[in-house]
DNA sequence: TGAATTACGTTATGTTATAACATTGCACAA
DNA sequence: TTGTGCAATGTTATAACATAACGTAATTCA
């Protein structure tokens, strides 16, 4: 494992001291898994990475628990458009960020944490209160393409008219957090 | 069923015909099925749906089809963040919306399916661009808590701190189409 | 230490979605 | 009219994602 996920591990595992909970080996396992692979995983697809990578075997069930503590103490994000998990990209900063903002390739799964200017998010709040719902501390998820694969598959569109990504339909997902 | 939904159902007849496809009879019964219950369905919900208003019985197989045949046709919009299907709600209407946007009830699964400034999802698709990603034709999903389940939690609220909608996590969700 | 709590294991089951192949019914040409 | 093709639907199986229920082991703390 590399110096930098060794490193993202042990702030994690200081951020769960701190808030009185317990990053356990199988904890800290699924999440070097995370860390570890660039691109977004099931949780399914996590046991065969991390029985892969690091040789431990662990149930779906478990991973799911982990998951879901994971994502309690900010450390994962669940993207509900993809049925995926990544891990944070702040895991080192400080700020508890309520609304992490996601770009999800469609072709390679890549996944960007990114964050979208308050004004706009605002602006997307006031509609939505405007048509009767709240929306809290959204968390925004995009189904995009990314230059990569956009640019292959222009290429393949050169030979291959009609076809590739021209044909993909994708989602903007929006997860919101109400009440409080 | 409502004269409401027989026109719109004669509408969409209309509109594959023109189109150069065919809203055969299980077609219709289905999307009748999703304009007639109010909130967001199941494919295996619609199933039962059918069932008992209709008196038809279908195959979870057959009405994954038919959805998506009448997404094809837009009269129908798969909720990516739900896992549900909707009836759409501009049948009527001439426009080819390429943009539907939808917002999700955690609590009841009402869906409004409303319209963003064009501004706020420009300003949305240039932070995406900006990030070195493609959002085109975004559908946005977000979910959200509609004012009246807001107001039933809160009177729970009331009477039970802490419980309530205050635990549910929610997502925005976007669909974009890229290419072309 | 012993009770309470937390984490984890295990098995079963539920839910959503697709694959693969068979059958039906209709349009149209021979 | 019969055959052929094609779209729609039926049927069965299975993949993929997720949770329920219950038991055991480990950890915490009085
Ligand atoms: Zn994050
Ligand atoms: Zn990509
Ligand atoms: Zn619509
Ligand atoms: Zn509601």
């Amino acid at each position: 494992m590399s110096k930098r996920i060794e490193t993202l591990i042990a702030q994690a595992d200081k951020n769960c001291t701190a808030r009185g909970t317990r990053l356990t080996a199988k904890r800290k396992q699924v999440l070097a898994g995370l860390l570890n692979c660039k691109r977004a995983l099931s949780a399914y697809e996590l046991v065969d990475y991390c029985e892969q990578e690091f040789g431990e075997t662990f149930s779906a069930m478990s991973v799911y628990r982990i998951l879901e503590f994971l994502e309690q103490e900010q450390l994962a994000h669940r993207l509900n458009l993809a049925n995926k998990y990544v891990a944070c990209s702040h895991i080192c900063e400080h700020h508890s960020h309520d609304a992490p903002q996601f770009l999800i390739c469609q072709s390679c799964h890549k996944v960007s944490e990114i964050i979208i200017p308050p004004n706009t998010v605002s602006a997307l709040k006031q509609t939505v209160a405007d048509a009767g719902f709240e929306l809290k501390s959204p968390q925004i998820e995009m189904n995009c393409i990314c230059n990569d694969c956009k640019t292959k598959a222009l290429g393949r569109d050169h030979r291959n008219k009609q076809h590739s990504v021209a044909h993909s339909q994708s989602t903007t997902a929006m997860t919101t957090q109400a009440g409080t």
